[in-house]
DNA sequence: GTGAAAGCGCTAACAC
DNA sequence: GTGTTAGCGCTTTCAC
C-alpha cells in the first residue's frame, strides 16, 4: 500500500493520481473532464469513478497558466463598512457572479499605498479589470500617479476602472462610472435655500476627497448662482462616519455659529447631526433643518425621516461591472454619468423667523 | 524590429522577455527578481532595467503552481449590504490583509446551491480556508451537506470556518467562531421583562435560519425561566431588513395584535418598526417599547436611541482568520465563544398600564 | 479514442 | 555568479 501518489482522503490528488487509478492517461482524464472531446463510454466511467474515489479537483491556477483560468475581478474600496460603499461592492460582486468572474477585495482605510499595492498585486494575478470603488483622495499627484496605473494595468490588458470616483487626466485609459455628485448636492441645497434657509451650515469630509469635494461645490454652485457667497465659517470638515457628523454639530452649536439648516455630506454624517442636535433641546425640522446624501435605507427611519439625494449606488456597482467586461479592447473610453435626485421627507422646513 | 516577444506597451511580457532584453537566462531574472540569491550588481541593474523598460510582473498564478504563491482566503456571505454582515467581513478582510493574504469574496442572497458552488471553486484554487460570515440554514440536510464540504475541504489541506454561525455535528473538521447569540437575546429579553413587559412582540427572521432561531431560543428561555409561556401569536417572522421591521409591525398594528415592548431580531428589523409604530402614532418608549440586536453604529442614532445587545462583529471576524491561520494541521478543532452584552439606551420603559 | 510530448510562466536543484 | 534542466499541474497538439 505504500504508494507516491495520496490515496483518496490524504492531501490533494493531481490529474495523474486519477489517471493512475483509472489506468489511462492524464490527457484522457483532462479529455473527460473538460468534456470537450469524445471519449468512450466505458473510460468516461472508470475516470469519473477514480474522481470520486479521490474527491479530485483540478488546479485552477494551473488551469489558468494553461491559458483556461476563471476570469477574476478585483475591487477596492475605503471600507465596506459604509453603506454605500457596501451597496456598490454588492452590485459589483452579483453582477461579476453573474458574468462568471471571481472577485477579489481589497479595503485600504484611505491609505493610497495600500492601494497601489493592491493593484499591483492584481496585475500580478492577470485580473480582467481592478475597480476602484467609491471616491479618493484628488490630488495632481494622485491623479498622476493613477494614470500611471492605468496605463501599466492597460499595457497587461486588464483596465483600470473607476466606480463612483471622477475621471483622471483625458485620455487615460479608464472606464469611468460616475454619478452626478456635484448636481445632486446643486439641487438638494437649492431645495434648502428655497425653503427661505440663508445660512446652511455644511458638515463635509476631507478637503481633498473628491466626493466631498464634489458635493461641496454643489453646495457653492447653488448659492452662487443666486447670488449669494456663503460664509465660509459655515464649511465644516470631517470624514464620512456618524461619529463625525456628531462631533462637528456638536462643534458648531458650542461656538454659537449660527445657522438654520445643514447640509451633511452623507447619511450617516447626518445621523451623528442629528442625534447631536436632539441632545442639544433642538427640533428637526422646527429649529433647524437637516439634510443629508446617498439615501442610504436607514434614512427613512430616522426621526424626522431624513430629506436626502438618492444615488443608484448598487447599479453604479453593476454598470461598472458589465461595462468593463463588455469592452472590446480598442474601444473608445467610456464615460457614464448616472444621475441622482433628491428624496424629499421630513427634515426641512422654512426657518423658524421666517414663520413667524 | 520584428520579434516574436513583446515590446513595452505591448501586452504582458514574460520572464524570457526580460531575460532576453537583459541578456541573461530566466533564472537569474527570478534571483534578482527574488532577491534571495546572490547576483552580481551588473546583472542586477541590468535586469531591473530591462523589468522597468518592460514594465513586467511575475505571473502570481504561474508562481502559485510553482509553489510560492500568495495564499488566499475566500469569504461568503449572504448579503455584504447588512451592517452586521459588512462588519464580519471588514474584520476578515483587514486580517487577512495583515496577514498577507488575498481575499475572494461571494455573496449568496441566501442560495445555498450558489453557496456549495463557490466552496466547491475555492477548493479548486486551493484557498487556505473559506469562511462562511453570518448564520444560514440550520436544517439537517444542510448540516449534512456542509459536514461532506468540511471534510472535502479538510482533505484538500484546506479548511472550513464558520463565523457567527453554530458548528456542524461534533466532529466535523470546521473552525467556528461564535458569539453567544441565545445569551444575548436572553439578557435583553429578561431586560424587557423586568420592566414590567409581559406580552412582548418577538420580530424574528426565516424560521430556519440559525441566527433567528438562536434568538428566539433566548426569548422563549428568558420567559420560561420565569415560568411564563408567551402567546405563539406574538412571534412573526420575515427576515432581517428594515423593509420587513415596518411591514411586520404594521401588520401586526392593524391586526390588534396586543403587546406592550416588541423585540425585532435585528436593529435594522426595529429601524423599520419604529418607523411603523411613529407612523401608528405611537410614542416609543411612552405607548410600547422597542430593542434590536446587533449594535450597529445607527442604532444610537434613532430616536429614541435603541436599547439593543451589542456583538463584537468585527472582532468575530478578525479572529476566525486569525484562528484558522494559526491553526496547527492536525490540531484539535477550535471552537471559540464570544460574549455579548446588552447595551440600555433610551427605548425601553415600564409598560403604560404599570406606570397608572 | 487514447497516449506521448510539448507548452503555459515560473522556481529550484544541479552543474560549471 | 550564472546557465541548463527538471518540475509544478494542467491542456492541447500530434501521432497512432
Amino acid at each position: 500500500m505504500t504508494r507516491k501518489s495520496a490515496d483518496a482522503g490524504a492531501g490533494r490528488s493531481t490529474i495523474r493520481d486519477v489517471a493512475a487509478r483509472a489506468g489511462v492517461s492524464a490527457s484522457t482524464v483532462s479529455r473527460v473532464l473538460g468534456g470537450t472531446y469524445p471519449t468512450s463510454d466505458a473510460t468516461r466511467t472508470r475516470v469519473m469513478r477514480a474522481v470520486h474515489e479521490l474527491d479530485y479537483i483540478a488546479d485552477a491556477r494551473a488551469k489558468a497558466v494553461a491559458g483556461v483560468g476563471t476570469p477574476t475581478l478585483a475591487f477596492v474600496l475605503d471600507d465596506i463598512t459604509g453603506p454605500s460603499f457596501a451597496l456598490m461592492a454588492h452590485g459589483v460582486e452579483r453582477e461579476a457572479s453573474r458574468l462568471g468572474h471571481l472577485c477579489l477585495v481589497c479595503s485600504t482605510d484611505g491609505d493610497a499605498r495600500h492601494e497601489l499595492d493592491f493593484i499591483e498585486t492584481m496585475r500580478a494575478h492577470r485580473a480582467a479589470a481592478v475597480i476602484l470603488v467609491g471616491g479618493g483622495a484628488d490630488t495632481p499627484e494622485y491623479r498622476e500617479r493613477m494614470g500611471r496605473v492605468a496605463d501599466s494595468l492597460a499595457s497587461a490588458g486588464s483596465r483600470l476602472v473607476l466606480c463612483g470616483r471622477p475621471p483622471l487626466a483625458p485620455g487615460a485609459p479608464v472606464t469611468v462610472i460616475e454619478y452626478d455628485n456635484e448636481g445632486g448636492a446643486y439641487a438638494l441645497c437649492a431645495h434648502v435655500l428655497t425653503q427661505g434657509h440663508r445660512r446652511i451650515l455644511f458638515l463635509g469630509g476631507s478637503p481633498d476627497h473628491s466626493t466631498a469635494q464634489g458635493r461641496e461645490r454643489g453646495y457653492l454652485a447653488a448659492h452662487r448662482d443666486r447670488g449669494m457667497d456663503p460664509d465660509p465659517a459655515l464649511r465644516l470638515s470631517g470624514d464620512f462616519t456618524r461619529d463625525s457628523g456628531y462631533r462637528l454639530m456638536r462643534q458648531a452649536l458650542s461656538q454659537g455659529l449660527e445657522f438654520t439648516a445643514v447640509i451633511a455630506a452623507t447619511d450617516m454624517v447626518a445621523a451623528g447631526a442629528l442625534t447631536a442636535a436632539h441632545e442639544a433641546g433642538l427640533d428637526v425640522p422646527g429649529d433647524v433643518s437637516l439634510v443629508g446624501y446617498d439615501d442610504i435605507p436607514f434614512a427613512r427611519d430616522l426621526h424626522p425621516a431624513l430629506t436626502t439625494v438618492h444615488v443608484p449606488y448598487e447599479e453604479l456597482g453593476r454598470l461598472a461591472v458589465r461595462t468593463v467586461l463588455a469592452r472590446t479592447p480598442g474601444a473608445q473610453d467610456e464615460h457614464l454619468l448616472l444621475g441622482t435626485h433628491v428624496v424629499v421627507r421630513d427634515s426641512v422646513a422654512p426657518p423658524a423667523n421666517a414663520r413667524r
